[in-house]
DNA sequence: TCTGGGGTCCTAGGACCC
DNA sequence: TCTGGGGTCCTAGGACCC
């Protein structure tokens, strides 16, 4: 397995020479409640970690300059590391934006490799990476992670129980927080102590998958195959959310905000060819700590082929009326379509489709060309004027899995914080 | 003043069909 | 008089990943 460094906001350092030796943030809209996409290794010793909120961040770290993300420079990026990879084997799976599968050819020498590859993304590329190598993909994660930044780290055969006995458990890929602390409070602090618990008293607490899962990961063992980069991957679902400014209790700007999501997700759906026919309510509620936040996720599947925004967001209004919020505001909302199909138009309506689709291409051509606030219904207006204008781009935090999916927008990261009074941004 | 946004997969129960 | 078992679809919710 392949690693990027700080992938995000070494790409940055790299493109400014002004932002050479400093702490970097890579985050969202700067003026919203967004989070660390990426930290530059600058930043680290503050304590500061992706994901973590950015006015936390901050906190730990006044000095650091914050630039907003740019989604196509990563991809392009990503793209030619692609390129690099490939020269050293055709079997590449590519696991996320800023990690990569490889599988070497039998015979060759995995560190002599290994040191060729980074070798080639320093000079190529000037970004540091961790390699780790192992037997199965698992491992190879594993190992990637024990040594940051510009690691290498061969997990051997005969290695495997000794590297993995005094691991704490939540250093396994698959293994987060929630399961990681039910683990220890059955007195299984480390993978060792994984290894040696029976499997079927894993089965019994944590299911059937989740169990067997475990009783594999403590011994290190993993057979899953490397997907290749090739393959198509078979999309599920696609939706978008959006955290308010503000919590709210004021349900017509709810609605406002689930019309305007409902029309992205059927742009998306549209762009990509698809349709779809179960419709996916998520709320989060706020609480005035953040330890008391909820979400609710409600869904209805519906005898329709969705693609409309219109029809997505009427659908998100039935879910909505049956919603029990338990007088709690709304902090964020997301509108997810599933039951994908490819192909568009369903039998037996035929005329109805063809007004529908001329209708449908019409606005997405107006939006496309002008972007997304020049058409919008009138409920959706008032949100208009909280816009700093121009589209926005698609969130930075996402790692871009699909690396094969829609072109993403752009964001030109160029921002100036007031509080610090110094310039920040690329 | 206060933790994003994009996904995936799994479980469990109920409805319904054969 | 008693009432199986397999399969599929739908819904709610949880956990995980980057």
């Amino acid at each position: 397995m392949i690693d990027m460094n700080a992938f995000f906001a070494a790409i940055e350092q790299r493109c400014n020479p002004l932002l050479q030796g400093r702490p970097v943030l890579v985050c969202g809209d700067p003026k919203s409640r967004t989070v660390v996409a990426a930290a530059s290794y600058e930043s680290r010793p503050y304590g500061v970690k992706s994901g973590m909120a950015l006015h936390e961040a901050l906190r730990l770290c006044p000095r650091a300059v914050l630039v907003e993300g740019n989604p196509a420079k990563y991809v392009d990026t990503a793209k030619r590391l692609h390129k690099i990879f490939l020269e050293f084997s055709p079997e590449m799976e590519v696991y996320s934006i800023d990690e990569a599968f490889l599988r070497l050819p039998s015979g060759a020498d995995p560190l002599e490799v290994a040191r060729a590859i980074k070798r080639r993304i320093w000079e190529e590329e000037g970004l540091t990476c961790s390699i780790g190598i192992a037997e199965n993909k698992l491992l190879a994660k594993l190992a990637a992670s024990l040594q940051k930044p510009d690691g290498l780290v061969w997990i051997r055969p005969e290695e495997v129980e000794e590297v993995l006995k005094d691991l704490p458990v939540e250093k396994m890929p698959g293994i987060g927080d929630r399961v990681g602390a039910r683990l220890k409070a059955m007195g299984v602090e480390t993978l060792g102590d994984l290894a040696k618990h029976p499997k079927n008293k894993l089965v019994e607490a944590f299911g059937e998958c989740l169990g067997a899962f475990l009783s594999q990961a403590g011994k290190g063992r993993d057979e899953t195959p490397i997907t290749p980069f090739y393959d198509e991957p078979n999309i599920k679902s696609m939706g978008h959310s959006f955290t308010l400014p503000r919590d709210t209790y004021n349900l017509a700007l709810i609605k406002a905000h689930l019309h305007r999501l409902s029309e992205m997700v059927g742009r998306r759906i549209r762009e990509e060819r698809f349709s779809g026919r179960t419709v996916r309510l998520t709320l989060v509620l706020g609480g005035r700590q953040y330890q008391e936040l909820s979400s609710i996720t409600r869904h209805l599947t519906v005898n329709e082929t969705l693609f409309d925004g219109a029809d997505i967001y009427r659908v998100a209004l039935r879910i909505l009326g049956r919603a029990e919020m338990n007088g709690k505001p709304v902090r964020m909302l997301g509108v997810s379509l599933a039951s994908l199909s490819k192909g568009l138009y369903q039998p037996g309506l035929w005329e109805d489709f063809e007004r529908k689709w001329r209708l449908v291409a019409a606005r997405d051509a107006i939006v496309n060309k002008f972007g997304e606030w020049s058409l919008v219904t009138a409920d959706v207006l008032p949100l208009v004027r909280n816009q700093s204008g121009g589209e926005r781009g698609v969130p930075v935090g996402a790692a871009v899995r699909n690396m094969k999916g829609a072109a993403p927008r752009t964001l030109l990261g160029r921002r100036i914080n007031p509080e610090a009074g110094v310039a920040r941004g690329s």
